[in-house]
Formats: C-alpha cells, sequence, structure tokens
DNA sequence: ATTACTATAGCTCGAGTAG
DNA sequence: TCTACTCGAGCTATAGTAA
C-alpha cells in the first residue's frame, strides 16, 4: 500500500480534534484574512463560545493561523504551516476519492443566436490571456450558446456550480470592469475541444451554457439555431 | 459568507475525532475493500491497537464503514455514507485551496529521438481512445520526447507524481498487456497544446518527459534533437 | 497471531464568570 | 458586546487481559 508517511501525519495528530475548526476557517475565507467572533465560529463548528476560543488559542500556539484580537473580533489568518496540513489532507482526500468522482457531466443544450457580445468579452485581452494561460488555447473571437432544456441537463449545469473549475479573474479595462467567472474544459459532441464559461454574475439565467473553443465551432460541427449539441464537461 | 451548510456539518461531527481513522482508511484503499490489522491501522493513525479496533467499530456502528472480522484481520470497506462524508470534506478543501494551489507547473527539456516506440503505443486502440475521451484530441501517432537536464525542473516533474492527472487505464490487447499511466494537459513553448503522459512503469526514468500533442510538435515549432522546450503542465 | 472487553488515567468541553 | 479564565462533568485513550 501506502509507505507510511510521517512527514504529514504529525502535523494532523497535532491538530487533531481542532481540524474542523481549522477546516472552517478555511471554507470563510481563511487563506486570506477574515475577521471572525468566538461565538460565530462556535455556531459554525457547533460547540459553544469557549471551545471556539480555546481553538483559536492552541491554533495559534501550534502555528496554524495567526491572530489579532479587539475589542469587536479577532482577524484571523492562515499560516503556510496551517494551508499545508489542509493542502496534505486534500492530496490524500483527491487520491483516494478521485477514482470515485465522475470525471466529467453530459449537458445537452440547443444552439441559439445572442447578441453577439461572446466576441466582444472573449476579445478583451484580461480575458483572452487567461484562457490562453489557463486553458491552453487561444479562443475563436465567439462563443457558443446552447439553451438547456431537459431536466437532466438542468441538474448537472446547476452542479457545475459547486465544482471550483478553472478561476477567470475579474479587471478594469476600458474604464469599466470585467466581472469574474469560471470555467470548465469541454468536449462538444464528443470531438470538438472547448470550454464552458460560467460568469458569476450573468445576464444569462442557469439554463443557458455559454462554450468558448480554438474553432469556430459553428462551422466545425456544421451547426444552425435549433440544432442539439451535447457537451462533455470535465470537472 | 457561506450559508451555514447544516448539511454535512452534522456528519462531520459524528465522525469527529475518528474521521483520521476514516481518512487513513480510504488511503490505503478503503474505498474498494481492504484487509486491516488493528495493530497496523493503530501505527498508521499513531495510536495504541485499542483504538484502532474502538474506531473500527464505532466507525461501522455508525454506519461509514462495512467491516468482517476474522482470526487474521478485518476486511473493511468505507460504506456510501462514509465516502460521502470524505466527499464533503474534500469538496471544502478544494473550494478554499483551490486559489492557493498553482495551477500548472514549468517543466524544461531537450528534444531527442527515442527508439520509435511512442508511435506504436499512441495508436494501439486501448490507449488512442482514452485519450480522445478523456484529453479531447486524436493524437498526433508518435511522442516528443524530452530530457530534463536543469534541477528545477527535474523537482518539478517529481511533483507530478503527486497529483492524480488524468487516469489512463491499462488493458490487455494482441495477447499482451499494456499498462496504467497517467497524463497531464500541457502546452509547449507557450504555444501548442499537448498532454504529459506519465507510464506508471516506464522504461524511462522521471529524467525524460513524453509528450503526445494533436499535431506533429516536432514540425509545428520547428523543433531537432538538442533544441530546449518549455512544457507548462496543467495539473 | 488476532479482536476487543474492563478499568483507569488523561483530555476536552461548556457553565459560570472576569476583564 | 467582545475574549478567555477556572473547574467540574463527561468523553476518549491506553494498559491489562480474555477469548
Amino acid at each position: 500500500m501506502l509507505a507510511e508517511d510521517t512527514r504529514g501525519l504529525d502535523a494532523w495528530k497535532k491538530v487533531g480534534k481542532m481540524f474542523f475548526t481549522l477546516l472552517t476557517l478555511a471554507e470563510a475565507g481563511g487563506t486570506r484574512e477574515i475577521e471572525v467572533t468566538t461565538s460565530d465560529l462556535a455556531r459554525k463548528i457547533g460547540s459553544s463560545q469557549q471551545t471556539a476560543s480555546r481553538h483559536l488559542i492552541e491554533l495559534e500556539r501550534a502555528g496554524f493561523i495567526t491572530r489579532s484580537v479587539s475589542r469587536k473580533g479577532c482577524k484571523v489568518k492562515l499560516t503556510e504551516l496551517g494551508i499545508g496540513v489542509l493542502r496534505d489532507i486534500y492530496m490524500v482526500l483527491k487520491k483516494a476519492l478521485e477514482p470515485t468522482l465522475p470525471t466529467y457531466l453530459v449537458i445537452r443544450g440547443m444552439v441559439f443566436t445572442g447578441l453577439g457580445e461572446g466576441a466582444y468579452y472573449v476579445t478583451r485581452e484580461g480575458y483572452r490571456k487567461q484562457f490562453v494561460e489557463k486553458l491552453g488555447f487561444e479562443p475563436y473571437p465567439g462563443t457558443l450558446n446552447l439553451r438547456i432544456i431537459d431536466a437532466e441537463s438542468l441538474r448537472a449545469r446547476r452542479e457545475l456550480d459547486y465544482y471550483p473549475g478553472i478561476e477567470i479573474r475579474g479587471f478594469t479595462a476600458e474604464g469599466r470592469t470585467f466581472g469574474a467567472g469560471k470555467c470548465f474544459r469541454a468536449l462538444v459532441n464528443d470531438e470538438v475541444e472547448a470550454a464552458v464559461v460560467i460568469a458569476y454574475r450573468s445576464h444569462y439565467g442557469p439554463s443557458v451554457l455559454e462554450l468558448i473553443s480554438p474553432v469556430y465551432l459553428r462551422e466545425k460541427l456544421g451547426l444552425k439555431d435549433g440544432d442539439e449539441v451535447k457537451v462533455k464537461v470535465f470537472l
């Protein structure tokens, strides 16, 4: 099986019961810096204010978080060590669970013509660079819009909300802001590489799927409005 | 921030201290079925044989594992519930940590000509189908071999061992077996899409990087033996 | 060899409360 | 309000030991 991995295990032992507190802090954004009150934290971890307080103190003493207490709460931030412990556990879980996780979802939808602004957004340098950097392809200047109709696909689309995907940062340019979002690698009709793009603040609802691709999908697949398309979305 | 997610939290509370035992079981392959002895398990979780025994009993009672005890150990398997708890924690960690994780590694290497068997393997139907299915492209019948020289790249190459990547199953055909492996999406010289292929039982050591691509990389990038190539490997 | 019971030692929790 | 101390109750681990 696996070699006795004493490296990480000792650290886990040290967090012990406080692991869930550390996890809760991370979930609340503790990898950057957050403000919490001990009673808030207590509610989240399902224990008393006193326990939450003690956990923070001990996590700090053990070097997993830094903390600055004030009259109305504490500023808390996970240290490299704290993030490292969670990362170790994350890696173990990833290895152990990945074989049992679905590697892709299938979403079907009907091609329709949008307002043509897809091309505008895709070609903004702030987005384009990230697509090249993170997806590994130069996106065709335009998006393929699919309207999701069947219930199964809608469910799958909603499931995407729960996956982190590939982060696309927002930015400011041309005197306005361009919102953040995420994307997922995908395969259209089992043939052509593409990526699903999901803006966190979308003008389309969750029943529309926007795709970008290194090629002009409509031409490559001979698509016209109303055609049904199958998208395999890699998680 | 995040809505109070009472769904999963209750389950976590129930595992409590035994979370690390459950995690250790998962790490040892408990999502399928494994044989463990309580003293083995005790060593792995860093506690006594008695504690390990009790944890197994309680995890079973709580419905997280199934267990069958015999004279020389126990057969243990995580239940759907048990896997579900770990999956919940995995998801939380994924969301919390992904922004802090590197999304790619850079590996540099020198082009060299291999034994020409890359083409043979890539064109085996059992592999080819998986590449199309999981990578989304039809691989050019051949591989580009890179010899890794600098220490930094070697370190990065070794780090790949710790990432699950995209699983490639082994299979039997033509009266022999073709081994399993994994691959990673990659970008060669910041331009051309490719994938790093790592066989679990490789004839090359870890100082050689094998690449497949939808295009003939040597031609597309004008490469000849001895040229240095930069590979951005997406994790 | 195993698993796992019993009894005790030690640790963690939360109520009360101070600053 | 906030954080965080003290201390008794309860929970958890280990040693010894049986099957």
